[in-house]
DNA sequence: GTCTATATTCCGATAGAC
DNA sequence: GTCTATCGGAATATAGAC
């Protein structure tokens, strides 16, 4: 039964996904992906021997999704600021989710992640970077955004923002993430 | 024995300072501390009973730590920027100890942490906030810095480029963390 | 090919020695 | 008062059943 082995396969990795935003790689464990989905702990070790192989897949499945919505960026009829917002809009869904980004969660468990995982996130978190460096170039080559740094540099900025602005949202509440959110897009747009 | 009590305790807390910032609460066992201190684990349960002590007594210390600062700051006879200088290199510090700050760490362990925990690290993280916020205020008021945000927005900025910037630099490297520090010194400069 | 019973290691914590 | 020997449980992982 090849359908069944993807769909559990699948389900693994989407809630291993969940659970690295919510608890972090150290946090949660074989029995909370096997709980959920019924089966024993030990069935997660047939779909993804080791928790590195676990770990590999979730970063896997979030350059895929990153390289796709940077191709849907480039090719979309939208303003650049749009652009930004719909990034910025999968941040703030992650605060309802009780959640921080994925890049932010590796970045604190960094020190205890395997090699092969480490090179993998380095990929992720330029790949992202880029595709933000790239919008904000191209907003302010249109004329639709203003901001006097380095584009990659810009980049960072707001990075960093979304990325501790999630985490301090779980503390303080959503009330401080979106005043970092209004104040970074008054900075680009005045 | 009272003296050696008291530095086994101190010991045992600042090593689980460091443990927090490089590892994080969930990815640090007693075992790590003991090692270090050539004791027991378990003898660590004697002065913090539980792990959820220890963490108590590790975010009071950083309490005391910046209710300190504050003071100092308010009273130094320096310029606001070099107040905020002097924050930053706070931050950049960690870096070169593969650490990131208090903050970042509880914030990414957030939803694994004991309810006493999470009510003082919101008194933390306000402490933090409002210092940041009382320096831009201040320095504003007195023409040495310039930024159009609420001072309490704009330190939210900040202590957000800063809390993910040494996140990313673990990953990335301290040469983005460093672009990230100038510019947003650049930005209440002008 | 897919999953379960089982092993092994390590965790935080208790009870008791000195 | 301070620390150690030891426990109970949970973690990842293997070997083997279906």
């Amino acid at each position: 039964m090849v359908e069944k082995s993807i769909d559990t396969k699948t389900a693994i990795l989407t809630i291993a996904k969940d659970l690295m935003r919510q608890l972090g790689y150290n946090a949660f464990s074989y029995a909370d992906i096997a709980q959920q989905l019924n089966i024993k702990n030990a069935a997660i070790h047939y779909h993804y021997p080791a928790k590195e192989d676990l770990l590999l897949g979730v970063i896997d499945t979030y350059i895929e999704e990153y390289q796709h919505l940077g191709k849907q960026l480039i090719a979309a009829p939208i303003s650049s600021l749009q652009k930004l917002s719909l990034f910025i809009e999968k941040y703030s869904v992650l605060i309802d989710q009780k959640s921080i980004c994925i890049i932010g969660s590796v970045a604190s468990d960094y020190n205890t992640l395997p090699k092969s995982v480490r090179e993998k996130v380095l990929k992720l978190i330029d790949l992202v970077i880029d595709m933000v460096a790239q919008t904000l170039a191209e907003g302010r080559a249109k004329g639709e955004l203003t901001f006097s740094e380095e584009p990659k540099t810009k980049s960072l900025l707001i990075m960093t923002n979304l990325a501790a602005g999630v985490q301090l949202a779980r503390i303080t509440g959503k009330k401080d993430f979106n005043e970092i959110v209004k104040a970074l897009l008054d900075q680009i747009k005045k």
